[in-house]
DNA sequence: ATGAAAGCGCTAACAT
DNA sequence: ATGTTAGCGCTTTCAT
């Protein structure tokens, strides 16, 4: 491996000089500077950035834990924080907690000792054995807030009420009196949340009589559909289902197709995320929207900020959701 | 930030046994030992993974370079890739190329400077020029080759001959005689191999005649689309449609769908990857099955043996593809 | 059974 | 305008 010394004596000269040259941190002399940078052309000179970083404490890398790489959600999110990171050299190490509180713990010990700049967390076990590692590590966080609005730390968070009331409303103006709410996995805050701002939004309503229930789904597409199974046993149905993400929705709608009830003549569906996969069906889905690529870069910018100024003032984003009309919301059926 | 000597001033040794303690690289008394690590408990060391790597050389750090994480393509493969990561004490960064080589190239020379222990090159511009890069800089790398089979580097390549031949042989089958292809980008490596697979495997039954053509798609949804658009202005549809990617038959179905055409009664459709939106649409979506996942993992079990074993004999495997038959495909209209 | 000291490649305060 | 030198935190050879 070549190093400073040996371009400092080949262009002969100290590694001081070699070091300032590279980092144009003094004055060179132009021709000294030029010695020394054909020397390191002729040398075919790389950095060793872990030399630099061991003697900076600066490692221009950063950590950025999510769930699970395969949720649609995630890639987006990833892209937006990636795009900002490289364009501002950084790397980031990638790491998938895959659910699981052991491996993320893990990780982020990892990524603490090896000295990352920073980390952005957006796993829904933003939890306090998490945050406790890495709070008195001093390290720069951000941490992307599925739930309600955090402490201390810098935090983006995402408000479903905007969206969620915009969908009631938008159901309401079909005349649809009778709206049912499939959910996530009961354990999940995130998926509480989105139960409680539903909830919330069907009851300003409430002088219109609606009626409404929340079945229990799991994010994934046969709960949407199991969901519906179950849905279909009363006399008489829902005439519109909004689900607490698109897949949920997706499998509901294929539940309520095998079943012969038709979207959205019979039944309107609502999901929630506006995931690519939300185009591609047919009819194509009304959905409630989350801009993750917007998430991720915000994330970034904080995190960046927060590298450069140690004492800023606590940074916080509220992203708003909204409803983004398509194909399976009509008129309810009287 | 505590470090070696504040352990050794502690526990009453020197440096150089707390570094055997903590590596187990010598015998130390029991009761030393104890002494220091206590000492390390008391002052919640963390180990400084930069230094390690700066004196060891080893850094338990990997690239994986992508072209896009939003490619459903890669989530799955990057999973692979992470697991077995994971498993074996490694970090990830996680580079995308967004296609571009400038951005590649950055990418790879910042690995490199970071002293990555390996790299794992997936993009499909695993191009020379990167290549040159990095073949110069010692770094075990391990390629993920959507084309040809690469000459010196460990590899593992994809063949879509078997699938491709299955797919042809199963619509043959289902007496079809005039089979359209829609490819990718004419510029992609992958993208040509695929359509010269197509063409190998129609050929092998040009016994019967068979009529074929190649239509220009870009591998993603709109040139699905755009391409049956073009195909519709033909007196005589094809009664079968091979897409060179999933998401290219999905667009083809829409747009067969816009048409009042329907698949499969009226034209079949085959597509490529198997990715997880193959099983939500509908129909179901006949497709050519790349295990994504196992191509992530081989490729890191690759690195991992190369990385333990500078010289070991060429590494290489092909994965073999296969059809997957749903719902899109049934018999030729007459 | 343990320590002293040099070295990994780079930076930066202090000289000159 | 450039050099000397002491670190950054860890490993490892050579002593004892």
């Amino acid at each position: 491996m070549v190093n400073y010394n040996d371009i400092a004596k080949l262009s002969k000269v100290s590694s001081t000089t070699v070091s300032h040259v590279i980092n144009e941190t003094r004055f060179v002399l132009p021709e000294t500077k030029k010695r020394v940078k054909d020397a390191m052309k002729k040398l075919n000179y790389q950095p060793n950035l872990l030399a630099r970083g061991l003697a900076t404490g600066k490692t221009h890398t950063i950590g950025l834990v999510i769930s699970d790489i395969r949720n649609p959600f995630y890639p987006e999110l990833v892209q937006g924080v990636e795009e900002l990171a490289v364009k501002n050299d950084y790397n980031i190490f990638l790491c998938n907690t895959d659910y699981d509180i052991e491996k993320g713990l893990k990780s982020i010990g990892a990524l603490i000792r090896k000295k990352v700049d920073g980390i952005i967390i957006t796993s829904s076990q933003a939890d306090s054995l998490l945050m406790g590692e890495l709070v008195n590590s001093k390290v720069p966080i951000v941490i992307v807030n599925w739930g309600r609005r955090n402490v201390k730390i810098d935090n983006i968070c995402v408000d479903y009420k905007v969206g969620m009331k915009e969908a009631v409303k938008h159901l309401v103006s079909l005349e649809h009196k009778k709206i049912y709410f499939v959910s996530g996995p009961g354990a999940l805050k995130t998926a509480k949340i989105r139960i409680d701002n539903f909830i919330e939004a069907i009851e300003k309503f409430n002088r219109l009589g609606l009626e409404y229930k929340v079945i229990e789904g799991n994010h994934k597409m046969d709960g949407g559909l199991k969901a519906v199974r179950k849905i279909l046993k009363e006399k008489e149905l829902p005439t519109a289902i909004i689900c607490s993400n698109d897949l949920t929705a997706i499998g509901a709608m294929k539940g309520l197709r095998l079943a012969g009830i038709k979207v959205p003549e019979d039944v309107s569906v609502i999901g929630l995320d506006n995931i690519a996969l939300t185009k591609i069906v047919s009819p194509m889905l009304t959905t409630i929207e989350l801009e993750r690529y917007k998430i991720g870069k915000t994330a970034m910018e904080f995190l960046l900020k927060r590298i450069k100024e140690k004492d800023l003032p606590r940074q916080t984003e509220i992203l708003k959701t909204k409803l983004i009309v398509r194909e399976s919301t009509s008129e309810a059926k009287k």
